[in-house]
DNA sequence: AAAGTTCTTTACGTTAAGGTCAAGACAAAA
DNA sequence: TTTTGTCTTGACCTTAACGTAAAGAACTTT
């Protein structure tokens, strides 16, 4: 009972419950190598530890940034790659928000000056029309 | 010789050439209703006045800015339907524009909050392998 | 033991925004 | 007139991120 307490330890359904997201999505994340793989003898169950749980739970934050799931894959192979070092895969990480920031970023700037532009347009329309009804 | 100069006319594949797209993405985009359906008897080629290149600048504009198809499909309807009143196209355009300006305005603060959680850890991680090298 | 629930894999369906042929029409150039 | 170039419609293909249904295994509850 000392170390390896085999609690918290739950199934695909539960999990699915408690992030909000269908059993399908977390297969198809380890389809496509977002979860780490498991040696599962026989198709039996699958089983999620609370490390398992931390890790899809980043997948979704970061995910609902706009990092697609491709970029993801490319952060979970350097983390199964170097086991779990996260001096080498936190760079990779960096680099690819940092990125993200950027087209954020630009994007904001064109909505901004978008939404100038038509607010602009619209006050001049508006003048043209009372002016002519004057 | 007055008005109508006729000039100006282009076909499909100049205006795709001018605006760095491809034929097939503007006929995609009539066909999807977002430039206004031109009657041309039997299928003869398509021009495109001043007005129709203004047009699907516009779109191409707004697509850049992550506004989807279908939304700019709300806004080629109203503007077809009241006959090109910019009146009752603005305010839908400034509804658009701006939900999507909160949306990215959300994404940059997530983010921000993400990248500043990565940097601090990291720090921390490699301040724990410094002392422990020590 | 029968029923019910949750699990398994396999596999086809869906949406968005076009890409990519195919086969034919038609006008300008050689 | 034959070739060339651009046009036409039609129709199937592609990627991403799952949805959904089928058919069977395993465990629990009654």
């Amino acid at each position: 009972m000392a170390r390896n307490g085999n609690k918290n330890i739950i199934q695909i359904g539960a999990l699915a419950k408690e992030l909000g997201i269908t059993t399908r999505t977390i297969r198809y994340y380890e389809e496509i190598g977002l979860m780490g793989k498991k040696d599962r003898p026989g198709g039996s169950t699958r089983n999620y530890d609370k490390d398992d749980v931390l890790r899809l739970k980043f997948i979704l934050k970061i995910k609902a940034l706009g990092v697609s799931l491709k970029e993801i894959q490319e952060l979970s192979e350097i983390f199964d790659i170097n086991d779990q070092e996260f001096t080498t895969i936190t760079p990779k990480l960096i680099e690819i928000l940092d990125h993200h920031i950027n087209t954020v970023d630009e994007k904001m700037a064109s909505l901004s000056s978008l939404r100038q532009d038509i607010v602009e347009y619209r006050i001049r329309i508006i003048d043209l029309l009372n002016n002519a009804a004057s």
